[in-house]
DNA sequence: GTGGTCTAGACCACA
DNA sequence: GTGGTCTAGACCACC
């Protein structure tokens, strides 16, 4: 359970934080059923309001990622239902596409990004989920 | 020299304008030296405040992607300079991971995002920029 | 944090508190994470348009003199990066020349020239930034 | 009676013109009373607006630099006068003062700049103009 | 509280 | 005609 939160950077605090906890999940550093650090021990851990992790574990839970048990705790949720939003896609569509053009700008070829992106799914594909 | 601006996207509009001209630059439609709309116009042709298009131009010169003569309007540049800015790269390898982790979620398979990763480049490959 | 903002210079507002910070910087009159005013605190103070400030910190950050964090504020950046960009140094050379040949024109000596560079230097000098 | 204009640059168009002549008599490479080209045929050559050019001239009129002769055409000033101007002093003191500030934070030594100030003067001492 | 985005409308310098 | 600067005032996201 190590959090990398940067004030300085561009993306909000609460997100990254979302976006660290599910990539944890994704890695399987996370897995079903195990215990989060409450909204209290995770803002002290990292040095941030209370309200932001709240913010961001309110939104994890509307994502279906965790679930919380009342005076139980925050568990990363067992039963995730993927959601072919289509709206998400198109979004995430449209993220790739700037992905791309804007690798293009900075000079970074083709073969770079999809070194990259195994990468990822390497770190990724060792458990794939079956839900 | 279509733009397709949606005021109800999350994204600024000025960051919308950005985006489709490196589009239009990286794909080909837009050449170098080619004349941009001038701010007056292209606010009053997507209905937008002028202060928000001359916005998304200074972003876009500061960038290199265009350049603008007193007087005369904007224009695309022609000696486009790679910038291989470290603080770039990263950020773009922290967006693909993201589009990763949450196509993830969203239920799309790897073979999907390399479908549309691919397609991407087609459109933009043909014309490979020199300089 | 005194500013000495005058309307009637030819110089843009913005820019003058932009030269103003990064003085205030290079002399150590403002340290590495020191906090800067808010954009409205700011505005108030020199009796300015609160979106003249705003565009005055975010070329600042853009070039990295100072950072904001999202909801606290504007600080001093800590790591200054240096950029030998050459357009910028070709134009401090003009800019170089200009005052050379300006100066001849209104008739300053040389030694009048480098009496004031040695000034400027020796407000700077004392503390040299390390990084 | 080279000029090196460039349209794409921040500068002004005229300012470029008033400071290349400028440049041009420091450097003695026009002389006392020696003519200038016609404003149609400077527009003609440098490609740029007439009333660009007229504007120029006007102002290098205006400083002293240049005088015209109604009906012959326009000619290097022989009596140039200085004038201590206190606004013109001060505003070259800001100059030289960004100068000295915006080199730093590009990261250039003061040796280089000094190198760059010698190099000017270089030019220009050949010939110390006596008024 | 902080900065970020957008609008509306004004004035100016430049070509 | 072009873009650049500035003001006033609104709304929003984030902390």
């Amino acid at each position: 359970m190590y959090f990398n939160i940067d004030p300085k950077k561009n993306i909000p605090l609460y997100e990254q934080i979302i976006q660290q906890v599910k990539e944890m999940c994704a890695k399987g550093i996370l897995t079903p059923n195990e215990k989060l650090p409450s909204v209290r021990e995770l803002s002290a851990q990292i040095v941030i309001n209370p309200n932001t992790v709240s913010k961001a574990y309110k939104e994890l839970e509307r994502q279906g990622v965790i679930m919380t048990i009342r005076g139980r705790g925050t568990f990363i949720a067992e039963d995730y239902q993927y959601t072919h939003d289509p709206r998400k896609v198109d979004s995430l569509k449209q993220a790739l596409k700037k992905v791309v053009i804007d690798s293009h700008y900075v000079g970074i070829e083709r073969e770079e990004i999809e070194k990259w992106m195994s990468q990822f799914y390497e770190q990724i594909g060792g458990e794939k989920r079956e839900s």
